[in-house]
RNA sequence: AGGGGCGUCGCCAAGCGGUAAGGCACCGGAUUUUGAUUCCGGCAUUCCCAGGUUCGAUCCCUGGCGCCCCUGCCA
């Protein structure tokens, strides 16, 4: 956490907080994540971990992983195993405090008996429908259910029938004895239990009765005595309702506080969306590496500490906002050009012959990992006289202040020589450049320049001798617009950045790559980060490209042209 | 004349009556065997608008304007 501003971290839900503690209202701290596993966590859920996990560590409080697991049609185990691994991956601990709404089945049901015998609740035979004409609109109020006035012993007796099972789906609902007038909706005799004869894939058969969200979140909350109920902005309107429950049943009332949702630019963040780019196949899967979920993200190569900062960064508020995806690379660039090992790979090979060096023979230049960090040692780089180098690195007629290789210019070739560009050879039927014949300067090795001459231009290269041939995945942004739902009458697939990936299959890394893991993360110099995919193979790796280095000259280039 | 919430630099965001923090982006410039990193410097006389209260208002009051959320037996 960045401690060097006083005001990092501070929000306003840290203030309200405090405000509680110091008025004595909260002795300690107690928060939740509250997932429903229905799909992948994505980084909107990492701004809402962060905080409820924040706010544990900053209060020395607690902070639970609970599954709102109360609509078995959607949720399955494959999620909750999916959301365990990401909040892990994090960094972040829920300890012993596992829990799930599905466990307060039996509790919240007793809850309910007891809200009929206050005559706070009832059981409805309206149909959905009827429900819906019943509740009125925005600007007009609703009337009251005829089942409103049935008595204790005849609700009792339908809730009971209702969870043995003798009733079908949609034949009738508990809904609370709230305000048919009231001007917040939610307050409308808002529904608490449906009938639902599905299988839960926790509780299975157990049950064909299934509490609302809000007739279970906000109980959950209350006897696991939670303090702080931390959600996003759209419950703001449940709050009256979530605070009437809790009166109304005469139990422990945490304190529901609301915060604006994270939007990234050129994204999405619904987990509908994601759902439906995952099955119309629009990519690889939840973890496909250009998906804002987490775990495209750690497939990507963003280390979580990356995240948390990100998370850090970019504050916690109330008034909607989207974060500029520049945030978030910012994020992931300066931790991994702290912490990451450098190479040298070539994503489209030119070759290059050194005419004026000894046919046969070759050497090894040692250098560093790390151009700022001994501690990441060094290591052997082979040089021979047949290498190659990227073809953005030559032009046969360059612009202005391009200071790369072009013929008759002389570049370094880094850590290793100086080199001049004597001859380009062309594929006699297509004009396109095949090779580029230089020579080499013997008394420049390993990066010495004995004259002092001045050269500007370094380059990357690969020695073809023992070059690793490999592929390599550039991820770009999913779409081409920075808000692709802002348009309500358009379709966002309609706006999917067609070239979010390119495959390169003819990449030539140094001999060292060959080993490296799956998961490791390298810089490959003047290119970008990139990460070995967790299902490369020895000896042929895939890497993906996690985020490009800032590139001045792109800037300089792109005006140009 | 439904209710709730929000409006401080291109994007986020501090600020809580005493005279506009910080980050990203952007624009310079220095260092550099990555056009990277790092480093320096620039970047809101102004806080949605209009009135009012006050010695003094982004912060208080009044009235506008704009945007978001709420009419699932989803969460």
């Amino acid at each position: 956490m960045d401690t060097t501003t006083p005001t990092a971290g501070v929000n306003f839900i840290r203030n309200l907080i405090d405000d509680d503690l110091a008025s004595g209202r909260q002795r300690t701290v107690v928060t939740r994540f509250p997932p429903e596993p229905n799909g992948y966590l994505h980084i909107g859920h990492a701004k809402s971990i962060c905080l409820n996990f924040g706010l544990a560590l900053h209060y020395s409080g607690r902070c639970h992983l609970r599954f709102d697991d109360t609509n078995p049609v959607k949720e399955e185990q494959e999620y909750i195993d999916a959301i365990k691994a990401d909040v892990r991956w994090l960094g972040f601990d829920w300890g012993a405090h596992e829990y799930y709404a599905s466990d307060y089945f039996e509790r919240l049901y007793a809850f309910a008996e007891r809200l009929i015998e206050k005559e706070l609740a009832y059981v409805c035979d309206l149909n959905a429908e009827q429900i819906r004409e019943y509740r009125g609109t925005l600007t007009e109020p609703g009337r009251e259910s005829p089942y409103r006035s049935r008595s204790v012993a005849e609700n009792l007796d339908l809730l009971r029938r209702m969870r043995a099972g003798e009733f079908a789906d949609g034949t009738r609902v508990l809904r609370a004895k709230v305000d048919m007038t009231s001007p917040n909706l939610n307050l409308r005799d808002p529904v608490l239990y449906r009938i639902l004869h599905a299988t839960h894939h926790r509780t299975g058969d157990a049950w064909c009765l299934y509490p609302m969200y809000d007739f279970a979140h906000g109980q959950s909350d209350s006897l696991e005595g939670i303090t702080h109920s931390i959600c996003t902005l759209e419950f703001e309107a449940h709050r009256p309702l979530y605070d009437w429950l809790c009166e109304a049943l005469e139990i422990y009332h945490p304190r529901q506080i609301e915060f604006a949702r994270l939007n990234l630019t050129y994204t999405v963040m619904s987990k509908r969306r994601l759902l439906e780019l995952v099955n119309e196949r629009r990519v690889a899967g939840w973890d496909d590496p250009r998906m804002p979920t987490l775990s495209g993200m750690r497939r990507r190569g963003y280390p979580a500490a990356a995240i948390r900062t990100f998370c850090e960064r970019i504050g916690v508020g109330k008034s909607d906002s989207i974060i500029d995806m520049s945030v978030l690379e910012d994020c992931v660039r300066e931790e991994l050009d702290h912490t990451v090992p450098r190479a040298m790979g070539v994503l489209r090979p030119l070759k290059v012959v050194i005419t004026n060096y000894p046919e046969g023979e070759g050497e090894q230049f040692t250098v560093p990992n790390h151009p700022k960090d001994s501690s990441l040692g060094t290591r052997s780089l082979p040089f021979g006289r047949e290498l190659y180098i990227e073809r953005d690195d030559f032009m046969e007629d360059p612009p202005g202040k391009y200071f790369r290789l072009a013929p008759g210019r002389e570049v370094r070739l880094r850590y290793a020589y100086l080199i001049r560009c004597d001859e380009v050879v062309k594929d006699p039927a297509s004009g396109e450049v095949v090779e580029l014949r230089c020579s080499y300067d013997p008394a420049t090795g390993g990066g010495a320049t004995p004259d002092g001459r001045k050269v500007k231009g370094i380059i990357h290269w690969v020695a073809a001798a023992n070059a690793v041939p490999a592929a390599v995945h550039l991820y770009d942004r999913l779409f081409s617009v920075a808000n692709p739902t802002a348009d309500k009458t358009g379709d966002y697939r309609d706006l999917l950045n067609p070239a979010s990936l390119e495959i390169l299959g003819e990449a030539l890394l140094e001999p060292m790559l060959a080993a490296a893991a799956p998961g490791s993360c390298f810089q490959f110099e003047r290119l970008g980060y990139f990460c070995v995919d967790p299902e490369s193979v020895s000896g042929q790796p895939c890497f993906n490209r996690t985020v490009t280095l800032r590139d001045s000259w792109a800037k300089v280039a792109g005006v140009e042209s």
